[in-house]
DNA sequence: TGGATACAGTTTACTATAGACACAGTTCGG
DNA sequence: CCGAACTGTGTCTATAGTAAACTGTATCCA
């Protein structure tokens, strides 16, 4: 049986003898990936990927070492490969591009989850971090640094990713639920939240994290090139 | 049985009647904390953790609804309070803070991955949010744009604390494990990171995308707040 | 004051579900 | 037709959680 690296890396080869085969690793992949996006990753086992399949679940096994490494699957999978740059002003392409992976992550919130700990990284990953990098070249940035802005995006829009599968909705509609509730009657341990929420829904600016955050990182770049000449 | 809310928040109320309870929720979180640090989420077990503090599963059952909800308290007990203010400037607060709380996160790396979702924010978590915030009070900024800086450091934490832990060691040292296992042979694939971490490992420079991106956002947001006035 | 009682805590069963293995049965190419 | 590749059945272990019996202690009441 594969190991997770070929799985994720190696081609796929294609046996000569014996039956032939009724799945394959998008189909495997494909069907996990429906049951975690309706249902969450806790829903996805062995056997309801199988009867997705309409397979007994040892028939899996074939396919897949074990439930970790379809995990993995998965995820690079389900984060997809990225869109093509278009841009050439690297800071319009950096926008893109995260404002693109918040979307892969925002439709499958369950691979953040999965992305937790020392793995393998998928192609599909790393296509993304390339992308990134690859948009810094010409910018005068050192190797160490440019991949310090991807990993600075892509751990912001990992982040806000989180937060919003966290709390759903902005923040001013968080204080309608879950953390409304609990700050309500505890203003004096938390001034400055409550304050902040109550402005904000005055404010009435939506939810933009994401882009505020952005737009803050890409202008301290855009500084550090400028303080260089 | 008290929910989850009530488990995080709600006060210890004793109870009068019947023999001693030889728990406590601080032994209990800590007890799973314990193997969690040591043997990762996965390890924690409701046998395991009862085998630790010397009595069946069953008993926990009396202090926590279930193991969900145990993780939680985990991770709240686990996170922590946050150190109290120490500059008065609002950059060398938030430094700080963020930091600290990347510290948090390195200690208890299972703690990333069991705070996906949607749930009930725990004290300490809205602790940490309140003194963010409350470090940006008097600079001017909105409450929906305070809410959004202090959403975007703990992202920006959070997400390099993942990083962190997926790839245990910097930039130049991936490229003798993981990475640089995938990268070679690939070169045509992938030349952009190829050429960011061979120039990475020349110029030698450590693992600082946490301090490298904390500055970027924070220039940021002087940049704005200078914008301003 | 001294039991009776109600309630809190603990334990010993037991159930249901999960991942994974062993092995028998099945299909198809050389 | 031999053997490799695929699938199904039965089984094992571990896990979360339930049910119910048992133990201990503070309060109630004569």
């Amino acid at each position: 049986m594969a190991d997770l690296m070929t799985l994720l890396w190696g081609a796929g080869e294609a046996p000569k003898r014996g039956p032939r085969p009724t799945l394959t690793l998008d189909a495997i992949a494909g069907a996990g990936i429906g049951i975690a996006d309706a249902d969450g990753l806790a829903a996805v086992t062995m056997q309801r990927v199988a009867d997705a399949l309409g397979v007994t679940k040892m028939a899996l096994y074939r396919y897949v070492p074990g439930k970790d490494e379809l995990v993995a699957l998965m995820v690079d999978r389900g984060i997809g490969a990225p869109p093509r740059h278009e841009a050439d002003d690297w800071r319009a392409c950096l926008t893109e591009w995260a404002l693109h992976l918040f979307g892969r992550f925002h439709r499958h919130p369950w691979a953040l989850g999965a992305t937790v700990g020392a793995r393998v990284l998928g192609p599909h990953e790393l296509d993304w971090m390339e992308q990134a990098v690859a948009a810094l070249d010409g910018t005068g940035l050192g190797g160490g640094e440019r991949l310090d802005v991807a990993a600075t995006l892509a751990g912001h829009v990992r982040g806000i990713a989180q937060q919003a599968a966290a709390v759903p909705d902005g923040p001013e509609a968080a204080m309608a639920t879950g953390i409304g509730a609990i700050l309500r009657g505890r203003e004096t341990r938390f001034p400055a939240l409550t304050a902040a929420f109550g402005s904000a829904a005055e404010e009435g600016t939506g939810d933009n994290a994401l882009e505020f955050g952005l737009a803050r990182i890409l202008d301290g770049v855009e500084l550090l090139l400028a303080g260089r000449g």
